[in-house]
DNA sequence: AACTCCCGCCAGACA
DNA sequence: TGTCTGGCGGGAGTT
């Protein structure tokens, strides 16, 4: 029997599960915070604004809170701290990671027991003394222990440190969920925390913390640490081909050369991070570029203010191959002709690419209908004379 | 078929 | 007792 539900009846729904997924939804949850002026964020208002229920703000507040980005402050409310905030997060992991005698670094780690009372004291606290209410006193600390142990950002942090402890460069959800999970061979929970991580990847791809892609030897889909400085080397594409972007298509090889590359940045990138300095790629070339990285860390899903050679955020538009630096009296016409970014976000190079096309065949039926109207104008100016002749 | 991950139930914490 | 928080896994969408 045929419901509603049947593929077959099912009207083009314009519900695209991509559109909810929590890496759009992080998106939109930084474009709206993530801005000069940003001190306090209310879930329910952040709910109301993205127009998701509040269970998923608690699953990108945890992530991000798990990484600096923002602290809780009470009830509903959450103090944003912003990208600048990252650095130091990610530099206590990578304390915790390499001091914390519970962490046993064989291939991968197990973080079955990193966490006690005294590691885990939520998930932005590394670096404060945590009064908030996370810490809980004896009365509900057994229960409330173990709750926290498999807590989203405490998941979260020992994932990170999965990747910073880690010899591989690229971990297979299965594998990282194994290595979380210790000894536990139950598919129940492998299951449950393979979801989790899917979650968090989700996340931290969406910042560009994290990027995707495919085992060369396993074929298994797996992923990479970027940090904050393969961000920003990943948003600066070179400029002479867009392929060659860090960015990796899903999928495509990874060369041993890339690899080391990458293994090196990866150690680089917690120590570098305050630097004030950044390795970017401008028009093919590696330079050094001055950042401020402090205070002044610009924000990380905004367009860059200062800059043109920084890329940043999921929707930016990446420069495209063979175009230069827009020079003085620049034939512009020219230029949108040859010139179309590239979307990082392939919805938008849809769009953009809808739009110019739409322009081209309207600039084309515009020009035809003028060359048309010419046309008519001057026959019927002949035919006017035609017939002022046959007068 | 395997991978991906949205969705919402429901239990525990908290006010 | 009501509300907040968030672990959890079913199951649907995607590849």
């Amino acid at each position: 029997m045929a419901s509603l539900h049947d593929s077959e009846t099912k009207v083009p729904s314009l519900y695209s599960r991509k559109e909810k997924s929590l890496g759009v939804l992080c998106s939109n949850f930084l474009r709206l915070y993530n801005r000069e002026g940003v001190e306090s964020i209310g879930l329910d208002n952040a709910a109301t604004q993205l127009g998701v229920e509040r269970r998923r703000i608690y699953d990108i507040v945890n992530i991000l809170e798990s990484v600096g980005v923002l602290t809780r402050k009470a009830k509903n409310q959450y103090t944003w701290k912003g990208f600048k905030a990252i650095p130091h997060a990610l530099e206590e992991l990578r304390k915790q990671a390499s001091t914390n005698d519970n962490l046993k670094m064989s291939q991968y780690c197990s973080f079955g027991t990193v966490v006690n009372e005294n590691d885990y004291r939520g998930p932005s606290n590394s670096n404060n003394s945590n009064t908030d209410s996370h810490t809980k006193t004896c009365g509900s600390y057994k229960s409330d222990t173990n709750r926290k142990e498999k807590s989203l950002g405490l998941l979260t942090q020992n994932f990170i440190k999965l990747f910073i402890s880690s010899k591989e460069d690229l971990i297979s959800l299965d594998t990282a969920a194994t290595a979380l999970l210790g000894d536990v061979h139950d598919p129940t929970a492998m299951r449950t925390k393979v979801r989790r991580l899917y979650d968090i990847a989700n996340v931290f791809s969406s910042m560009d913390l994290l990027e995707k892609m495919r085992h060369p030897e396993s074929g298994k889909p797996s992923f990479r640490w970027l940090g904050l400085k393969g961000h920003v080397e990943t948003k600066c594409v070179p400029l002479d081909n867009t392929i060659n972007s860090k960015r990796r298509v899903f999928g495509t090889d990874i060369s041993n050369q890339d690899d080391l590359k990458l293994k090196k940045q990866k150690m680089e990138c917690l120590s570098d991070w305050s630097s004030k300095e950044v390795t970017v790629a401008i028009n093919g070339n590696i330079e050094i570029v001055k950042v401020e990285c402090d205070e002044n860390l610009p924000p990380l899903p905004l367009p860059q203010r200062n800059s043109k050679e920084f890329v940043f955020g999921p929707f930016t538009p990446v420069v495209a191959s063979g175009v230069k630096k827009s020079k003085q009296g620049q034939n512009w016409e020219n230029l949108a002709d040859t010139y179309r970014p590239q979307y990082r976000n392939k919805a938008l190079n849809d769009l953009f690419g809808h739009y110019v096309e739409a322009w081209k065949s309207w600039y084309v039926e515009a020009a035809e209908k003028k060359h048309t109207l010419a046309f008519t104008s001057k026959q019927t100016q002949a035919k006017g004379l035609v017939v002022d002749d046959t007068r």
